[in-house]
DNA sequence: GTTAGCACTCTAAAAGCGAGAGTGCTAATT
DNA sequence: AATTAGCACTCTCGCTTTTAGAGTGCTAAC
């Protein structure tokens, strides 16, 4: 592949800049007087047609300006360098809002994304922390009616998951709490495998219960990231490119549909590592539906405690570099609060 | 006001079933021809132009066909009588679906909104259902790090809150877990006067956490209904009248923006018996923004034990019979589920 | 009360047109 | 060898014009 001269590296990272402030397809007249580039037109006009034939630019038609293509993109991202920051008084607002109600990890999650979504103008997707590894907190048995139970199971960090189930024989709910409170006291702070080691029981009904109880931490540990919450869907929506009705219902149908979100969130979380901040240009030649939408992610938690996802989705032509450090500083906040939050919680027992 | 002939409302009936299905304006020519009514164009066009005066049909422009008026949707689902019914197949089909999981109540809702959706071909909007009165079932204290507790809150009805505090003091486990015990035992099945009525501990602890109990069931209490779920966005967008991008912007606005869709569902939820479906068209004048669009609900559940609102959003052309049994079709399962899976747990301790 | 007939209106889609911005190429300049 | 001025050419965008068609309202006859 072709070396880039520093001319053609300057002069396709101004294209993209112009291009992503402009919407419009940017010709070599207009940016010579703009930039007063030391150039003619015609050089760049040259310039231009070299960076098309190596794929960096395309023409949407012959005799219009050029628009960068995905690598076109790809390269701009890579060298950018002026991440605008956010001002500092701006962040110390955001950080502080956080501080009024460190408790509930639900309430963190939707401000960080109403946050996210406002600061960076597009829609964000944000996922709830998920341990790495569940361990038992706290259980509770609660008879309902008949032979029917609702298990309460607190995990580390906080997180509760419920479910039911029927039992074989009716129990009492004093039997059911002494259980519980057994259980409790027995594993708090294992995982499924240490509860395994540890589970020498004979009684039935104990044995079922914790059973219960083994099954319910596998599920947890089998998802891969925990709820996705997303805002500012509207924002996207207002950029120019979704004037197009059709434009517009595909990409919305990918924001109403999780599964795909969640799909390339997964790969994201697989990849990542915390902190680092990724960015999928035009679905990355994998995700079709995401054609003209680029999605910028980054892991945020704490080592082998827990981890979620935080990022943006906005059109292809996004200011790639406020939508960065925004992400990134979500991903700060977030990662922060996990750490202070859940730390102690998960490893004050193990 | 005038009273219509029998002709006249037999004509906009026809007029507005045509334009829900074609959703252009429609002529007398061709209204005539389609229906192979035994008139002329000319009679037709006579009573259209009674019609338009009365307010009940309107004209996009001089020599266009005419369009019915919030008024004149309002007479043709007034005199609905024909509601398409799902066929008796599909409705086992969906029934069934519930019953393999019978358990878990936020299951249930998301099913329920997905098939709506999909049924009616427009946007579902569902609430979790909510107990009348919030009524203590279970609490449990859990100690997470220092002076903080989680508080878990079963009410009857099986839905879970919880909260968390910093206690003035430090406390151990076993003293809060003891404390909790007492608590579930006392005061099972109580709501918030009876608890009031029938506290009597001197020990300051006991005091304040059964104070948290108090507020938050008071907290439980406040709210007006469960989460909101939305589901099957995209079948609205895919309407030609949001062709429009300006239009689709702003419904996806008031979609985007739970605030406003929790306002309308209360106002239903206030006025509404369960059962019985409300119709709004085009926001019924209190809701600009939802100028073209109609919402159609229902409220679900048993009486004295819990409700919740189920309904659509779509667009004011819409097929009215077919969503309005399909809407009454859902919130009949709703309530069925409710009752049978809460009723015994509300009544059977209090 | 109904209807045939007709002139008139208005839209939506197709067609035409000029301006402007942009290109690629060639030949001259540095 | 790289740059640039000059020029012919292309293509879109926005504008007006045209045309076809559907629909109306009115009047006069049935």
């Amino acid at each position: 592949m072709e070396e880039l001269t520093d001319r053609q590296k300057i002069l396709l990272t101004l294209i993209t800049h112009e291009h992503i402030n402009s919407a419009v397809p940017v010709g070599s007249k207009m940016l010579v007087e703009r930039y007063n580039l030391g150039l003619s037109s015609a050089t760049v006009r040259n310039e231009m047609a070299v960076l098309t034939d190596l794929g960096y630019l395309r023409q949407p038609h012959t005799s219009a300006g050029r628009v960068p293509t995905e690598k076109g993109y790809r390269f701009f991202v890579g060298r950018l360098v002026n991440e605008r920051e956010i001002p500092l008084s701006t962040r110390r607002t955001i950080t502080h809002q956080f501080y009024q109600m460190r408790n509930d990890v639900e309430q963190w999650v939707k401000l960080a994304g109403s946050i996210l979504a406002d600061q960076s103008k597009a829609a964000s997707l944000i996922t709830a922390p998920h341990p790495t590894l569940a361990r038992l907190k706290h259980v509770e048995f609660i008879a309902t009616r008949g032979r029917q139970v609702l298990m309460v199971l607190v995990l580390m960090g906080g997180e509760i998951r419920q479910s039911i189930q029927t039992l074989s024989e009716y129990e009492g709910q004093d039997r059911l709490s002494q259980i519980a409170n057994q259980i409790t006291e027995n594993f708090q702070g294992f995982d499924v495998d240490k509860i395994n080691h540890n589970k020498d029981v004979d009684n039935q009904l104990e044995i079922d219960l914790i059973d219960w109880v083994i099954t319910e931490l596998q599920r947890a540990d089998s998802l891969v990231s925990g709820e996705l919450f997303l805002d500012g869907i509207t924002n996207v929506m207002a950029e120019p490119e979704f004037n197009d009705s059709e434009e517009a219902r595909r990409t919305l149908k990918v924001l109403g549909e999780r599964s795909m979100l969640q799909d390339v969130i997964a790969r994201s979380v697989q990849n990542g590592d915390e902190g680092s901040v990724q960015v999928l240009i035009g679905g990355d030649g994998a995700w079709e539906e995401l054609k003209n939408c680029s999605i910028i992610l980054s892991k945020y938690g704490a080592p082998g405690v827990a981890f979620g996802t935080v990022g943006v989705l906005g059109p292809v032509r996004m200011p790639y570099g406020q939508t960065i450090s925004a992400v990134r500083f979500m991903s700060g906040i977030l990662s922060d609060l996990v750490s202070e939050t859940l730390y102690d919680d998960q490893f004050k027992s193990s």
